[in-house]
DNA sequence: GTGGTCTAGACCACC
DNA sequence: GTGGTCTAGACCACA
């Protein structure tokens, strides 16, 4: 994993965002056990206690659950998954239009540019 | 202007970003006058040599022609800055269909998702 | 090195010049290391920033490139330094002829002369 | 004329350089009366003091004579004014093949390229 | 008042 | 120690 962090925002929050898109992205499969709070933060380069926040965080949204002494594990909720997958990708989806507006484009002349540039890159 | 600077990458790069937008985005119309090195950077917040930096590359690229002691102008070669407009939209493209990737979409899972938020959004 | 730096034109053009002339005179070799900005700064008595402006440029320009934390060096594409050497020349012949032209000699005159004093100079 | 004159060099001397190649070039034919030094001084935007200097020191050299009351002329000692355009050519072809030099090309590769040179130029 | 250049001095990331 | 960036402040030519 990439684990670029950057100054200008929470580390934690975007912590919970590396671990979200693993999930959504099914590199974490559903009840799979994630690795344990000190090495996820090796792995990043974080303070354990940050890592800590960032699950605890994903654990009251309901991403992850606890089962004492044997680890952290992903949500076997696939309807969340499902509906967290579609919300960040309708996020992207609104930001990607808004820059494109910035840019001089409309909706539907991104949409246009959009699928022309799809059918080079799919070629 | 936004002039919202981060740390995390050169700022004449950026403000050459900003400037860009602006001609592309037709604020800053061909053949206008810029705001003077001096004005542009107070605005921008930065120092005099930092916004010079900036606008002496975009010149080198051609973007902005200067006249001697009357000031910088926008490029009047108006297939330059549609090239431009095209290029960066492209990179924005890119990007995003980058990150829709990550987030476990195919191009064309993306371009049906696209499609389906604009028709939400032209309502 | 020389370094007589004038005041009737940019000193980091200067700089570019002899820096030039020491890649295509040979003193440079293909692939060398330049000595740091701070000690060609020193050695010409230019401030750091000067000469790494004209640095930037040369790299620009291809014929220097930047290994970060190690240096900068010299281009290895002897072509280029090729191609450069034979301009620079061009510009001196070029100018050459013009000098005899205001003192009132032909192009053929002047390649007379010079055949002539070059007789001498190799006796 | 073009009059452009350095702060590297004494302004006389560089007065003088102007005067002599007016002479040798053939703007100023043997014989000829000069402007006045008033005129002189003022089309080359120099204080009149500076002009007289220059010209104190060719009439010393002999490129032009004064005659009380109508002005000074222009030598007519034809054979001084040829020896003077081939020093002064000389002057440049030498300096002309020490900057070839620098570049790195010897004498005879000098030689071919303005040879070379000189037949597309002349074409 | 405009852009352009230069200096001095500082801080940063990288290895 | 390396290159890179940034700021502050100064001076210049030009019209």
């Amino acid at each position: 994993m990439a684990w670029e962090l950057k100054s200008d925002r929470p580390i934690y929050t975007q912590l919970q965002d590396y671990i979200k898109l693993g999930i959504i992205s099914g590199r974490y499969l559903p009840g799979d056990k994630l690795p344990s709070v000190r090495d996820l933060a090796e792995e990043a380069a974080v303070n354990p206690n940050t890592m800590q926040k960032a699950l605890a965080e994903l654990e009251r949204l309901g991403m992850v659950y606890t089962q004492r002494t044997s680890g952290r594990f992903i949500t076997e909720d696939i309807k969340m998954i499902e509906d967290l997958k579609e919300s960040i990708a309708k996020e992207h989806i609104t930001e990607f239009f808004e820059t494109m507006k910035k840019i001089g484009f409309s909706i539907q002349e991104t949409i246009q540019m959009i699928e022309k540039e799809a059918k080079e890159l799919t070629i």
